[in-house]
DNA sequence: CCGCACCACGTTTTT
DNA sequence: CGTGGTGCGG
C-alpha cells in the first residue's frame, strides 16, 4: 500500500496514483477542472519531499508561460523558493532556447552564435517577403502568410528545404521549399532563429550528437508534461530522445510524465497531433495510464453541456466527466440583436450579476471569443458602461512601432550581424539614409559577405557613394558603436535611456506636436518600465533575457487595458477579462460568457466545411465551456458585420448539441426556480416563454424580448409582473426599439437600420445639468450632463474631492434626487 | 529622397 | 474597417 503523506491528502484515488507513481512512464488523461495542475505539482513536490530527488532533476514543460509561472508560484509554495528555483520549468520554446544557448560550440555549425536573435512574426513575414522578391516571385500568388506557414509545416515534420522540395505534391510546395532555402539562409545570416527552430535546432543537437544528450538525460530524471496533446512532432521528439532512457537496459523506461486531454487538443494547425498519444505508447511500452474524470471545476449541467458538443467528434478517447458539485444553474443561451448589441448584453449582464451579489469581483468573469477582432465590440460596450476590463493576449504593445524599433535598437546592439534590425532603424529617426543608399550599403556587404553593420567599418572607401550618404552612414555606425560601449557601464533601463536619447528618437517623439508623439512616447517609457524588472542583473545578460523574454512572452502574460493599451500588472486591477478561447485554456472563472455563438464565429468560416476542422472548433467550445466554474452565458448575434458589410448568421450548430434541458428558460413556468435571482421585477429577461421545443432558439433569450428600459425612470414596459408568457411569435414589440416585428421574417435591411433617437420607444429622460444628486459612494454632486444612448440614460457628475467627473449610467448607478 | 494620399485587398487560433 | 502597397508630388 502506498505510504500516507500530506501532499496526498485530499487528493481522490486515481490523482493519488498519478502522484506517487513516479518511476516509468506514465500518461494521465486528464478531463478540464480534473486537477492536473494540482496532480503535477503534488507529484513534483512528492518527489522532492518524500522521494529525496532534488530538484534540479526535475523538468516540467508547460505550454504557455503563463502556465509555467502558475506551476513555479504553485512550487514555491509546496516545495520553497529555493528549490523551485532550481527546476527547470518553461515552454517547451523557453527550455530549448536555454539549451541552445548554453551550447555555443555546438551553435556554430548551424551557422548560429551564443547571441542569436528569436524572430518574431513580423520579423518571419519580412525576410519571407525579401526571399519572395529575391527569387523574383510574385508575392501574389505566392502569399508570404501561405508561404511561412507551409514552411512552418515543413519544419513541423522535421523537413529542411531539400527535403520538403523531394516530398513536394504540388509546385507551390516547391515554391515553398525554394523560399524556404532562401528564408533559412537570411535567417542564420541574422543570427536568428524562428519558433519553429528553437525546437528543430534542439532536436537536432540531441539526436547528433549522443555526448550532450547524455549529459541533458543525466541531469533531468523526471520529466514532466503539460498540455500534451498540443505536443507536435519534433516537440515529442525532444521529450522522447530526453526521457527514453540512458542505456539499452532502460529504453522506455524513463521516468515521463505526460498530461493531456484529447478533447482539448485545440493546435492541430500549430501541428499537434493525437498520434502522439499513441507514439507514446508505442514507444513506452511499460506506460502506466491512469483517467482523471472527476471533475472539480462546473457544475454538472456545464458539464454535459460541454460533453454534448464534443460527443459529436469521431476520433477520441471516451471519458465521462462528473462533479459532485450539484446540477446548477441553467445555462444562459441569448441572442442579440448585432454585436453592439451582444457587448452591450454581456455588460449589462455582469453590471447585474455584480449588483445582485452573484459574483464579488469583476475579475470573477471572463468573456471568451473566438478571434481577437471581437474583443473590440466588447470593449466598446464595456468602456460605455464603466466597467474595467482587461484584454488578455493581445500583442498590440508589441507590435507598436516605437516599441518595434527601440527593441530593433537592443536587438542590433545585442547581435551586431542582425541585418534585419538594422534595416529598421538606420533611417529611424530620418537620417536620410533611403533605399538606394540603402542598396549599395548591402551590395558592399554582400561582395565582402559581411553584415550590414561589419560593412559599415569601411564604407568610407565605397567607390560611388556620394559624400552626404557616407557621412550619414557613418554616423550611424558612430551610433551604434558607442551604443555597444555603453553596454558596460549602463543597466538596462539606463540602457534604453541612452538609445532613445542618443538615436535622437527619443526626442523626435518628444518634439511631435501632437498628441500621437507624446503617446508613443509614453509607449517607450512603459517599456523602460517592464526593462528595470531586468536593471539588477549585468547587462548583457538582462538585455537577452528581456529580448528573449520580448520574443516568446510577448503578448502572452502581458495585459493591454483600456482603449489606450498600457500594459498592466495582470494581478492588481480588479477587471473582467476579455480573452480568446484558445488562451483560456487552463484557466477558470466563476462566470463565462461565450460570445460568438453562430455559424461562422464559432465554429470559424474557415472551418465549416472541413469536418475535420470543425471537430478542432468543437473542442475549442468545449475547453471555452469548461473554464466556467458556476454560469456559463453563450451568447450569439443575429447580424454581424464583416468588412464593414452586415451579415446575417445562423446560430452555431453547437448550440444545438446541448440538451435542451440545459438551457435556462426565461419566463414561462419554471421561472422561478431556475432564475431566481435575476427576478422579474425589472422585466429584464423577461422574454417569451416557450411551450413547443421544436427550435432550439424558442427558449433562448431574446433582445427583442427584453425591456432594455426597465429600470430607467422606473418605468416598465407591460410586462414586468412576472406572468409567464407562452409563446406567441406575433408578441406585441411596439415599445421596443424598431426591432422587426417578426423575428421568423427575413428582415428587409431597412428594418434592421439602427434606430434613430427620435424614433425610439418612449423613455424618460430623469436629470438634467444643473440638478444635485446624491450617491451612496460618492457623495453628492451636480449633473453636468445628460444623455440617452441606446435607450439608457448616462449622465455625467461633477462629485467634490477626488472623485471628481463621472460618467455613469442609471442602469446601474443609484441616483437620488435631493 | 521623403512623405502623403489613394487604392486594393484580405482577413484564426499562438510560441 | 484596417492595413499595406503603390504612385505621385514636393
Amino acid at each position: 500500500m502506498l505510504e500516507q503523506h500530506g501532499l496526498l491528502a485530499g487528493l481522490n484515488q486515481p490523482q493519488q496514483e498519478a502522484v506517487t507513481t513516479t518511476e516509468g512512464p506514465v500518461l494521465i488523461l486528464a478531463g478540464p477542472g480534473s486537477g492536473k495542475t494540482r496532480v503535477i505539482t503534488h507529484r513534483i513536490a512528492y518527489l522532492v519531499q518524500h522521494e529525496h530527488i532534488s530538484p534540479w532533476r526535475i523538468m516540467a514543460v508547460t505550454f504557455t508561460n503563463k502556465a509555467a509561472r502558475e506551476m513555479r508560484d504553485r512550487m514555491e509554495t509546496l516545495v520553497g523558493i529555493n528549490e523551485s528555483k532550481e527546476m527547470m520549468v518553461g515552454t517547451f520554446h523557453a527550455i530549448c532556447a536555454r539549451v541552445l544557448r548554453s551550447e555555443a560550440d555546438h551553435l556554430a555549425p548551424m551557422g548560429l552564435s551564443r547571441s542569436f536573435v528569436i524572430m518574431d512574426t513580423d520579423d518571419q513575414q519580412t525576410l519571407i517577403k525579401q526571399a519572395i522578391k529575391e527569387l523574383n516571385l510574385d508575392e501574389k500568388q505566392y502569399r508570404p502568410y501561405a508561404m511561412q506557414s507551409m514552411i512552418s509545416q515543413a519544419k513541423n515534420n522535421m523537413q529542411n528545404p531539400d527535403q520538403m522540395a523531394e516530398q513536394a505534391n504540388k509546385y507551390v510546395e516547391e515554391v515553398a521549399a525554394r523560399i524556404y532555402k532562401v528564408y533559412q539562409k537570411t535567417m542564420r545570416k541574422n543570427n536568428s532563429v524562428d519558433f519553429d527552430d528553437l525546437i528543430m535546432l534542439t532536436e537536432q543537437l540531441w539526436r547528433r550528437e549522443p555526448e550532450v544528450l547524455k549529459h541533458y538525460q543525466r541531469r533531468w530524471h523526471y520529466l514532466h508534461v503539460d498540455e500534451f496533446q498540443d505536443c507536435n512532432l519534433p516537440q515529442y521528439k525532444l521529450i522522447r530522445l530526453l526521457g527514453y532512457g540512458t542505456d539499452s537496459e532502460h529504453e522506455g523506461k524513463g521516468n515521463v510524465c505526460v498530461v493531456g486531454d484529447d478533447d482539448q487538443m485545440i493546435y492541430t494547425w500549430r501541428g499537434a497531433s493525437a498520434e502522439n498519444v499513441l507514439r507514446f505508447e508505442r514507444d513506452f511500452p511499460e506506460t502506466r495510464i491512469i483517467l482523471l474524470e472527476q471533475n472539480y471545476r462546473s457544475t454538472q449541467n456545464i458539464l454535459d453541456a460541454a460533453q454534448g458538443v464534443v460527443k459529436r467528434n469521431t476520433l477520441r478517447k471516451n471519458k465521462k466527466l462528473w462533479t459532485e458539485q450539484g446540477i446548477g444553474e441553467k445555462i444562459t443561451v441569448h441572442e442579440a440583436y448585432n454585436e453592439e448589441q451582444e457587448g452591450l448584453y454581456t455588460a449589462q449582464e455582469i453590471s447585474r450579476l455584480l449588483a445582485r451579489g452573484e459574483i464579488e469581483r469583476r475579475s470573477d468573469v471572463a468573456v471568451m471569443y473566438r478571434t481577437n477582432a471581437q474583443s473590440r465590440a466588447l470593449e466598446e460596450q464595456f468602456l460605455r458602461m464603466n466597467i474595467p476590463y482587461k484584454v488578455i493576449g493581445s500583442r498590440k504593445f508589441y507590435d507598436r512601432k516605437e516599441i518595434k524599433d527601440m527593441l530593433a535598437y537592443m536587438r542590433l546592439l545585442a547581435n551586431p550581424n542582425d541585418d534585419l534590425s538594422l534595416r529598421r532603424v538606420i533611417n529611424v529617426p530620418n537620417r536620410k539614409i533611403g533605399p538606394k543608399t540603402l542598396g549599395e550599403l548591402q551590395q558592399w556587404a554582400d561582395m565582402r559577405s559581411s553584415s550590414l553593420y561589419a560593412a559599415l567599418n569601411t564604407i568610407e572607401d565605397h567607390p560611388t557613394l556620394g559624400k552626404a550618404a557616407k557621412s550619414a552612414l557613418a554616423s550611424f555606425h558612430k551610433l551604434i558603436t558607442d551604443l555597444s560601449g555603453a553596454i558596460d557601464e549602463l543597466h538596462l533601463p539606463e540602457l534604453l535611456d541612452r538609445i532613445a536619447e542618443r538615436s535622437g528618437y527619443g526626442p523626435e517623439l518628444r518634439a511631435a506636436s501632437e498628441n500621437e508623439g507624446l503617446d508613443r512616447w509614453g509607449n517607450v517609457l512603459e517599456l523602460r518600465r517592464v526593462a528595470e524588472d531586468y536593471g539588477e542583473i549585468e547587462t548583457r545578460t538582462a538585455m537577452e533575457l528581456f529580448l528573449e523574454n520580448v520574443a516568446l512572452v510577448g503578448g502572452a502574460d502581458t495585459v493591454q487595458s483600456g482603449e489606450d493599451g498600457t500594459l498592466m500588472s495582470e494581478e492588481n486591477t480588479d477587471a473582467v477579462t476579455l480573452i480568446t478561447l484558445h488562451a483560456a485554456k487552463g484557466l477558470e472563472y466563476p462566470v463565462v460568457f461565450i460570445v460568438g455563438m453562430d455559424e461562422g464565429s464559432l465554429p470559424h468560416s474557415r472551418s465549416v466545411d472541413k469536418p475535420e476542422q470543425v471537430e478542432e472548433e468543437r473542442r475549442l467550445a468545449y475547453v471555452g465551456f469548461t473554464r466556467a466554474m458556476k454560469r456559463l452565458y453563450l451568447v450569439r448575434a443575429r447580424r454581424r458585420s464583416v468588412f464593414g458589410e452586415t451579415r446575417y448568421t445562423e446560430p452555431s450548430r453547437f448550440l444545438e448539441d446541448i440538451d435542451k434541458r440545459l438551457i435556462g428558460k426565461k419566463g414561462g413556468q419554471s421561472t422561478q426556480n431556475t432564475q431566481k435571482s435575476y427576478g422579474s421585477s425589472t422585466g429584464y429577461n423577461m422574454g417569451r416563454g416557450n411551450s413547443t421545443y421544436a427550435r432550439p432558439q424558442e427558449n433562448w433569450e431574446d433582445d427583442f424580448n427584453q425591456d432594455p428600459y426597465g429600470e430607467t425612470g422606473g418605468r416598465v414596459f407591460g410586462r414586468g409582473s412576472g406572468t409567464a408568457r407562452t409563446s406567441s411569435p406575433s408578441h406585441d414589440y411596439t415599445s421596443l426599439p424598431s426591432a422587426p416585428r417578426n423575428r421568423n421574417l427575413q428582415p428587409t435591411a431597412s428594418s434592421f437600420t439602427r434606430p434613430e433617437p427620435g424614433k425610439q420607444a418612449p423613455r424618460v429622460q430623469r436629470f438634467k445639468p444643473g440638478e444635485r444628486v446624491r450617491h451612496s459612494s460618492f457623495g453628492d454632486g451636480i449633473i453636468l450632463k445628460s444623455e440617452m444612448e441606446q435607450g439608457t440614460e448616462f449622465v455625467e457628475v461633477q462629485f467634490p474631492g477626488k472623485t471628481g467627473k463621472k460618467r455613469l449610467s442609471l442602469d446601474f448607478a443609484r441616483l437620488e434626487k435631493i
